[in-house]
RNA sequence: GCUCGGGUGGUGGAAUUGGUAGACACGUUGGACUUAAAAUCCAAUGGCCAUUGUGGCCGUGCGGGUUCAAGUCCCGCUCCGAGUACCA
């Protein structure tokens, strides 16, 4: 009897999906286990055999777990909100939510011949309405949020009103914007109604600002820095510029602390964590504030972060970032002019130009002075493009002795260089050894090292009130408006003063409204704005036509959508109760549930969906709505299967191939061929070549032993180089359980691996030899059964 | 530049705590079966040397070291990959 294997699998999938075999029980009495796949883009290539890699070592994963008696919870969803469909729809003009759901349908046929025991009746979409109510939802939430610092927890807004009416906000440790002002409670109550809210804005978790973005022209939006690789967008590498814009930001930074220490709790790789903690990065130094220097009576005064307190008395000059807001105002008439041609210019390179090239050195003198805290000597402030706005206070305190840059920038404008270390030169280069550290020429730290001064420096800067301790981050608050149509509604809409206010819950979902284009409009409003049907009518609670807007009851609606991160920054949770419409998740269920015990998926999320959902996560756990504070107990992340290319070998400026022994004797240039016309002995037939592509047709090859040889790469799997190998033909040809079992046969899961489809014949034999061994016995009392592995 | 991985046959990779390096598989070679091929089965397969004594020598990127014993531990170097990048 011949190992049937479609038949086999074929019938079995089928007795799956009639008892339901994978669907996990609720409630139940036995103990949990909830095993995660990271849930699939559907792109419209369809799946190659690199992608199921991860699904195949979860699912094997989830039926152990079965088999040990765990009540096993092993969901899969879409992640069905995103560019490609969107750009497919500005070509063609064809709706997202139509090629969306085709390419579904396509993922769904190709996972389930995988055999894959998902729980389908658990199936989330984030592109679903009855789904993104709930990413709305979490939004609203977070609206209604502020970070009390005191209590190191998310807090209602409510409690933030209750205290400002009784106490002001002075004393009140929050995590809000750097320019919120000080009042009183009567001051407080003195505001008019869109003041206050003004102010509650700059406490909330989720926020309005006139942000510095990262705008990208080509794609017509703004994106996060995770979305950013080396100056050009990760998708479709266009370039990237900075720009002013009113966006929507998420307080990420309020976690900041929690999210790195949280790291120490879970089981995640190495790596992850440590890309994590550096997109994080914590560094512990000092504020100190320098007064300028003005005939008038100024009380300018320039704040610096640095992890070099100790090197206080090493300053000689000070550095602001071009966009500094103080530079205007301290820049002296005679260099006015060139200031402003220098900052003219940083605002014209793009941050890419900026970052290719390091090693410029550029800069102004605005002619303005700071006063240094102790000696009371004058310091020049300087302007210099390797000061970035973005990090700390955008200014430093610059020590030419003890900081390369600072060195660099000082030779390059022969500033002085003073030296404060005991035994060491610093005119050729700057000494940054910390533990090496003695300090000297600087009065009261003269003879301490780097620890003792750091100390001493920072309690006299505190007595005089010039400085304190301080921990700083290079984490930024997240921007959360895309303006793009394929994502989530924000629920807002803007009254009569201009000002964001929430739909409430029950009156979600926001659904999208249709529009009869998909890019920005004329004005270069998001592609909401072509929506006819856009505005709210907060007496009916209803989405209206526009031209009904009063700004009495109607009111225009948020013109940007959430980006991609949003919807799956909660979805695990989801699936623990994904039918549900009355609350995000029932308590009892995500109670029973508590978190992923074990999530798999590829690492290139480790700055983008894995931080943000720490993020969310964290924050519905002050707010009780989740009982952990981490989502995923383990996280491993499978190894990329990357293709194995056939590379054809063609004389240069002719139509003759030559095999790949003979390639030596010519000048040869390397074209892929179709990987799936090579045999495992790297022959192609001729014929096979012709009849694939045009350029082959009328050539003409010269063999080795009659037969056309191929060479050999490995490169990334990708429809371009013609290397994808489809997992259907493979199921076709040796089945799923050979599909599988050489997947996790082929190397360890974490490592990166090169796909060759000869090796699959080692396992697709062990499992004729296991069959044929069993199947004698078949049908005989008390005989093995054999299912599908 | 910094951080983190990694380097083992022709190939993918094994080797749990320092204890027979190269499991398993691919590929290759030879053989059986067959008119032939495919499929299947059997055998060999790190390198070099020896071979009517079935044995010897070398070998885990390179150079040192610790140890009775090192792929594994330590020091230095080198190459490859990933992440990050003027972070004060």
């Amino acid at each position: 009897m011949t190992y049937d294997f479609q038949n086999i699998e074929r019938k079995w999938q089928a007795e799956w999906a009639k008892r339901e075999t994978f669907k996990a029980d609720y409630p139940s009495e036995k103990p949990k286990f909830y095993a995660l796949s990271m849930f699939p883009y559907p792109s419209g290539a369809g799946l190659h055999v690199g992608h199921p890699l991860g699904y195949i070592a979860c699912d094997i994963y989830a039926r152990f777990k079965r088999h040990q008696g765990y009540n096993v919870l092993h969901p899969m969803g879409y992640d069905s909100f995103g560019l490609p469909a969107e750009q497919y729809a500005i070509q063609t003009g064809q709706h997202p939510a139509i090629t969306t759901a085709a390419n579904i349908n396509r993922y769904r046929e190709q996972l389930d011949r995988l055999g894959l025991s998902f729980d389908w009746s658990r199936e989330v979409r984030t592109s679903d309405p009855a789904y993104y109510r709930w990413t709305q939802w979490v939004f609203l939430q977070l609206f209604d949020s502020w970070y009390d610092n005191a209590k190191d927890s998310a807090a209602p807004i409510s409690d933030l009103i209750a205290r400002f009416e009784r106490e002001g906000n002075a004393d009140i440790q929050a995590a809000c914007d750097a320019d919120t002002p000080i009042f009183s409670a009567s001051e407080w109550k003195d505001f008019t109604k869109k003041e206050q809210q003004a102010i509650l804005l700059k406490y909330r978790l989720t926020y309005l600002a006139d942000a510095e973005v990262n705008w990208c022209p080509a794609l017509g939006t703004v994106l996060a820095n995770d979305e950013i690789v080396n100056g050009v967008s990760e998708r479709g590498g266009h370039p990237v510029v900075r720009k002013k814009m009113t966006q929507w930001m998420m307080r990420i930074t309020a976690y900041a602390q929690r999210l790195l220490s949280g790291l120490d709790t879970i089981d995640w790789p190495q790596p992850l964590k440590d890309s994590q903690t550096n997109w994080i990065g914590r560094s512990v130094g000092a504020s100190v504030t320098f007064k300028v220097i003005s005939k008038e009576e100024s009380t300018a005064q320039i704040e610096v972060f640095t992890t070099r307190a100790d090197t206080l008395f090493g300053v000689s000059f000070m550095t602001l970032a071009p966009e500094h807001v103080l530079v205007d105002q301290i820049t002296t008439p005679e260099q006015k002019e060139a200031v402003a041609t220098y900052v003219a210019a940083t605002a014209k390179r793009s941050e890419r130009d900026r970052m290719a090239d390091v090693k410029t050195i550029s800069g102004v003198f605005t002619g303005a002075y700071a006063e240094h805290p102790f000696t009371k000597a004058p310091i020049p402030i300087w302007i210099g493009d390797y000061v970035l706005a973005g990090y700390g206070t955008g200014a430093v305190m610059a020590v030419p002795c003890g900081d390369q840059r600072d060195h660099d920038f000082a030779s390059h404008f022969n500033l002085p260089i003073p030296n404060i270390f005991e035994g060491v030169d610093t005119t050729a280069a700057a000494f940054a050894d910390k533990a090496n550290t003695v300090i000297a020429n600087s009065d009261f730290l003269n003879g301490l090292n780097y620890k003792e001064a750091t100390q001493k420096v920072i309690a006299e800067l505190e007595k005089m009130g010039q400085g304190q301790g301080k921990v700083n981050y290079r984490l930024r608050d997240a921007v959360f408006s895309r303006q793009r149509y394929w994502g989530e509604p924000f629920p807002v809409y803007y009254d009569a003063d201009g000002m964001p206010q929430m739909i409430a819950a029950d009156h979600l979902p926001l659904k999208l409204p249709e529009v009869d284009k998909y890019l920005p409009t004329e004005t270069g409003e998001p592609p909401l704005g072509n929506a006819t049907h856009w505005a709210w009518d907060t007496t009916t609670h209803k989405v209206v036509a526009n031209e009904k807007i009063d700004h009495q009851t109607v009111f225009p609606l948020e013109l940007n959508t959430m980006p991609g991160w949003a919807g799956s920054s909660q979805y695990f949770n989801r699936y623990m109760d994904p039918h549900n419409n009355e609350a995000i998740y029932a308590p009892a269920a995500i109670d029973y549930w508590q978190e992923v015990d074990l999530y798999i998926g590829g690492s290139e999320h480790a700055t983008g969906h894995l931080l943000y959902s720490r993020f969310w996560q964290k924050f519905l756990f002050d707010r009780g709505i989740v009982p952990k504070d981490e989502f995923a107990k383990k996280l491993i992340n499978q190894g990329m299967i990357t293709g194995t290319s056939a590379i054809a070998h063609r004389i240069s400026g002719t139509k003759k191939y030559v095999s790949f022994g003979l390639r030596e004797s010519y000048d040869v240039e390397k074209l892929r061929v179709d990987v799936n016309l090579v045999d495992s002995a790297d022959e192609v037939a001729i014929d096979d070549l012709r009849n694939w592509q045009p350029e082959y047709k009328e050539a003409e090859f010269i063999l080795e032993d009659g037969k056309f040889i191929v060479g050999r790469e490995v490169e990334k799997m990708s429809k371009r180089w013609f290397n994808v190998v489809n997992p259907d033909q493979i199921c076709e040809d040796y089945g799923a359980d050979s599909l599988r079992l050489y997947e996790m046969f082929l190397g360890p899961l974490e490592q990166s691996k090169p796909w060759n489809t000869a090796g699959i014949t080692g396992v697709h034999g062990f499992l004729k030899k296991l069959w044929k061994l069993f199947t004698p016995f078949m049908g005989q009392v008390g005989s093995p059964r054999l299912r599908s592995v």
